[in-house]
DNA sequence: AACATGATTCGCT
DNA sequence: GCGAATCATGTTG
């Protein structure tokens, strides 16, 4: 698996149905973040934080985000790449009541929209770093794969470093899907003139 | 030991 | 569109 290979997996998970603590949502947006190769990923450089992407894949990367919000990652790997997948958004589609106790009274399509709200959604927090999203416990991915879905792409979210390349995918027309936000502290975008 | 910085969110203008 | 809230983590002294 080359460079690409987290964006394979990145598109890839959307579609698929992912379980956090007794709610289920289907995943609309992520963003694949390439480790050693992507100076935006928090693998970049290797501190204890990071040592979890350089672990085997299929495991959670948790981290806490403006002291307040918690933000869920699945680990791709290869081992020696350190790359992450961020779940973005999703839409509940089962433990509904269970999401809106845990998020207030909000829409539908807001429960998991943007990282922060679909963890906090999932109940996913740093208790929850490591856990293998393929067994069974209250982390996990769903079996089934999607049915046929297009996909949208752009540049990622709030990264000041990278910020223009397309490592953000999402099902395209999906509601539930955050709104872009370039990095303050990011180069200006090139005029499209 | 102190400082700077966010892979964010929400409310207000 | 803009800015505050809030604190763990990484970096520097």
């Amino acid at each position: 698996m080359g460079a690409a290979g987290v964006v394979d997996r990145a598109r890839a998970l959307l579609g698929r149905t992912f379980h956090g603590h007794g709610v289920d949502l289907m995943i609309t947006e992520v963003e694949a973040y390439g480790g050693i190769d992507d100076r935006a990923s928090h693998a970049f450089t290797r501190t204890p934080r990071s040592e979890i992407m350089y672990g085997p894949p299929w495991r959670l990367y948790v981290y806490r985000s403006y002291g307040i919000h918690h933000c869920v990652n699945i680990v791709t790997g290869p081992t020696e790449e350190a790359a992450a997948v961020l779940l973005r958004a999703g839409r509940v589609i089962a433990g509904g009541d269970l999401a809106r106790a845990r998020r207030g009274q909000v829409h539908d399509d807001s429960l998991a929209r943007g990282p922060g709200n679909l963890s906090l959604a999932l109940g996913v927090d740093l208790k929850d770093l490591g856990t293998d999203v393929l067994g069974s416990g209250q982390v996990r991915l769903g079996d089934v794969g999607p049915g046929r879905i297009e996909i949208s792409s752009g540049p990622r979210v709030g990264v000041s470093q990278e910020a223009d390349r397309l490592w953000r995918f999402w099902i395209t027309g999906e509601r539930t899907v955050s709104a872009y936000r370039r990095s303050p502290g990011a180069p200006a975008a090139r005029s499209a003139h």
